[in-house]
DNA sequence: ACCTGAACACCGTTCAAGT
DNA sequence: ACCTGAACACCGTTCAAGT
């Protein structure tokens, strides 16, 4: 697997990385990869044993991209800046993300997150035995937020406003329309992420509390 | 699209879903679903548009097999016992559940379920402009955590635990080392779920009393 | 109304070979 | 050490036709 002598790996991952931004997580097919390098798709297979290898490697180019916090700042302030720094990835690789929270992430960009979660919620004061639950639950909160907005989950999907007001206007969707002033328009996403990461936050605290 | 006659999509989506349940989301496709009902892979076009549309029809099918709770239990139980409905979809399902987080759910089914969630937020006492939000919440919790667990992100991955620890006992992972002992074995998949929902209802009644 | 057949432009991957 | 060519068994989808 050419594992020793891999210089082209990164490459390879920023080309089918930038095929999936520009066209589409379809589009990333080991071909069209191997064409935007001038070779031929079994060239690839020098480096990555599959195709499935080769997208937890973007998985991994993707999660390197996020920055560390800086050390001076508190834990709190620092928790939030890395769960920005992971939406921020959302934003510039909206097709490639979703493979974060489908995979199993064992890289060392991966570790490498995880690390600074654990000492941050352990500098917090959560206790030793509580930190890998609250990183696997900030993680999974993270993720699937911006998994979320980045696949439309949160937006009012193909149904516009009124067709779908139609549908529970019919009178037995009683919970709809207690709330259906606040319904139409969710609000900005960057707002909800805000409210949700401090809700998220209260969490942390109370298990230092206790 | 014989979108009225449509008899047959119950049974096509059927047959997709156990194809997706005994081989994987990547055998379902047109071909191998239509051989599977003894039809040409053209006759499924008569009753969805494309794959695509059909995997949404997956996805509104899935949802619909979550029962709602009875309407005599409190809120905090019934909410509880709609995620854990949810997770069992995940269960049955696993190949075919990352769907939910990847796709936006405009389908009866999902409209079902989040009518089911806001009114028990608002029977709760949580304040109508915040149930939207509450429930998206609950929602990403729900759908990311499941995906996680089904997705084996919360396991140790490829690595296997020897392996893992000697990633990060090379003395750089101050993080990782002060918890190793609880690194190991990740409890169980449910009692994790179980500490997480109770984390996040808190976040509920926090709704509520503000 | 419901389904089929043939065709097109694609896939991932194996095997053997080339320099 | 790194890459190519040809081949195999697949894809989703269009178009025209059949009953």
């Amino acid at each position: 697997m050419r594992k020793l002598k891999d210089s082209r790996r990164p490459e390879i991952l920023g080309a089918a990385l930038a095929l999936a931004d520009e066209r589409g997580l379809a589009a990333v097919s080991m071909r069209a990869v191997a064409q935007r390098l001038g070779l031929t798709p079994m060239a690839l297979y020098g480096y990555f044993r599959n195709k499935e290898e080769l997208l937890d490697g973007v998985l991994g180019q993707m999660l390197s991209e996020v920055e560390l916090p800086a050390d001076g700042i508190g834990w709190r302030e620092a928790l939030e800046r890395l769960a920005y720094g992971v939406r921020e990835i959302g934003a510039s690789h909206p097709a490639a993300f979703p493979l974060l929270l489908a995979r199993p992430a064992v890289s060392p960009a991966a570790l490498r997150l995880v690390e600074a979660v654990y000492r941050l919620l352990l500098a917090a004061g959560v206790p030793p035995q509580e930190v890998p639950r609250l990183e696997r639950m900030l993680g999974t909160f993270v993720l699937g937020h911006v998994t979320s907005e980045v696949s439309g989950r949160f937006g009012a999907g193909t149904l516009d406003p009124a067709e779908r007001r139609a549908q529970f206007e019919t009178g037995d969707l009683p919970g709809h329309e207690a709330v259906a002033g606040y319904l139409d328009h969710y609000p900005d996403a960057g707002a909800e992420f805000r409210a949700n990461l401090d809700d998220v936050m209260t969490l942390v605290e109370r298990a230092v509390a206790r």
